[in-house]
DNA sequence: ATGAAAGCGCTAACAG
DNA sequence: CTGTTAGCGCTTTCAT
């Protein structure tokens, strides 16, 4: 198989031009005799001649793709977060015709940085070492909701301390006093930092927060399940739950419709991630938004830009998460 | 920035050998001194050289990476599907230690195979069209679960008719007369015969299945809640509800819980995947499971035996989906 | 407007 | 075991 490719001299033989003249023509340059240009197009056509993309990136010298670095462990493809990184950055890839380089990392393994222009990495907490060695040898690399205070990289992130303590700010306003917390895995920084959030309004409001109040999920509906069943079995249960994903407000809300407890009458529960998903189920969940799809999207065009451009670009942005308020949540019962 | 890239000519000047050497030590060709080699292994180190991998793609002639197409309809990356896919597949690749270009595609834009040794289409009625052109162009390539019947092109898939047969069937043992389904998008050869295989077997059977016990839906929980609804709504309520996934079965138990319907003293629920988040909701789902992860993987490694091949290599396997019998399913009542 | 020629960084005969 | 020498397919000066 694999019966020789055709390649651009094949072309111009058949048009009867230079391969000069065929390059300018697929690189719509416009110094070429409209003559030429449509020789050129039909032999092109005829032949279903496509250029040959590595030995275009070793002639320009530049590389015209990005590698996604995500962890692997398990579960993290079946988040709505990633998943948004994922489509967000694909589409952003898509419009600016870059080739997206999926890497799923295990520790090992590192992506070859030299097989693209760029890389985006979408957590850093796993790959810390590989962010340090791109940017020590200079690749230009954008991280994803992941501020590197101690490292000079560009980055876009959200606010999640924010995003904590927003929901325990809503939930103080409800009136409510029991107010409990399953959170996201605390090896990522958005599960840490939302508790953090989370505590540090609380702690300012007077309002204790007992360890039995503070579940350690890992953002999946399994462990939200689990949380759900120990904080109704608790002798003084929550009024208020803010599970940091709205895959676990979901699931809650579950459980609490089969113990039959009514929310947000008896119990109210806030999510995190604005999935449209809180939209169909049977209580709108009330939720933070964090524009994740946004979010990478700018993550691509900065990077792109580090790539072509000649200075040097700084992108440290921080953005905020916004309550959105459903029906989920309600005033402290009783 | 981009202070020049460090090539092999500046490792070989550095260890004082010749670029051929250098190229033998990187490439791991046995016939090398162990004094030149040592020298080499200290300057790749010192000066933190990596390949241009553009170039080695070009001398070598071959290209390590693969596409993945996949269609960018709305929700797709939400699917447990098209996950497990991409997960199969990335894994595959990181072990094969090949490049995975993830292409998301909207119908234009198709992915270029002249930058990639091959390519997987993970669905081809979007996609047909590309099929057919790396076809055409001798591109190596794979489909996912699709059968391509008139296409010459290798595929591996999941028998989906068999599939829809088995729920049949398994509703059909359990005495159930007023059987309904609630397809996936029809659109999708998935969708499209296990309705088919249903179809088939409750014909056979002699039983009846009405407009109204066929819900057209798109293998999301939201239209799996609506189907939920409209089929409790009905004054001839079904006793069994064949949900072509398991998002989907498992929202339909959530609005049996709201509406205190039990499931499956009332009502009988199946999946389809065995995902295994049938295994913690309330009540865990039968369903009828199919090797994505596996499919995945084998796809990329057929691919690169026919990346790599000089053989013409034959691939149209169909894998059978099993029954997975749990706790969703039960007699028909009364 | 066009083409000749010199690379881009690396691999792979081929000699030695 | 080592180095010389052609390319791989394309872009890009630089003449013309």
């Amino acid at each position: 198989m694999n019966n020789k490719k055709i390649s651009i001299e094949d072309v111009a033989r058949r048009a009867n031009v230079s391969i000069t003249t065929v390059s300018r023509v697929i690189n719509n340059v416009l110094t070429v005799s409209d003559k030429n240009r449509a020789k050129v197009e039909e032999a092109v056509a005829f032949l279903k001649f496509k250029p040959n993309v590595s030995a275009q990136r070793l002639a320009r010298g530049v590389n015209n793709s990005i590698g996604l670095v995500m962890p692997g462990y398990p579960g993290i493809f079946h988040s709505y977060y990633a998943i948004e990184l994922i489509r967000g950055i694909g589409h952003a890839c898509e419009s600016l015709r870059l080739d997206m380089v999926f890497h799923i990392t295990n520790g090992f393994n590192p992506l070859n940085t030299n097989n693209v222009g760029g890389v985006i990495f979408a957590d850093v907490i796993e790959n810390r070492k590989q962010v340090e060695a791109a940017v020590a040898a200079q690749t230009p690399c954008m991280v994803i909701n992941n501020k590197v205070a101690d490292l000079d990289v560009n980055y876009i992130a959200v606010d999640n301390v924010l995003g904590g303590e927003i929901a325990a700010d809503y939930f103080v306003s409800l009136k409510h006093k029991r107010i409990a917390i399953v959170t996201g895995n605390l090896n990522t920084q958005s599960g840490y930092e939302r508790l953090k959030g989370f505590k540090k309004v609380l702690k300012a409001k007077n309002i204790d927060l007992p360890k039995e109040y503070i579940y350690e999920g890992d953002f999946s509906r399994r462990c939200a399940r689990l949380a759900a069943e120990e904080f109704l079995a608790l002798k003084n249960r929550p009024t208020a739950i803010f599970a940091c994903s709205d895959d676990m407000a979901l699931e809650m809300i579950s459980v609490m419709n089969e113990r039959e407890v009514k929310v947000p009458q008896e119990i109210s529960i806030m999510g995190f991630d604005d999935n449209p998903a809180c939209l169909f189920s049977a209580i709108a969940v009330t939720t933070i938004r964090q524009p994740l799809f946004k979010m990478a999207e700018e993550a691509v065009r900065v990077l792109q830009s580090i790539m072509s451009g000649k200075q040097k670009i700084q992108c440290k942005k921080i953005l905020p998460p916004v309550l959105v308020v459903r029906e989920s949540c309600g005033p402290c019962p009783q």
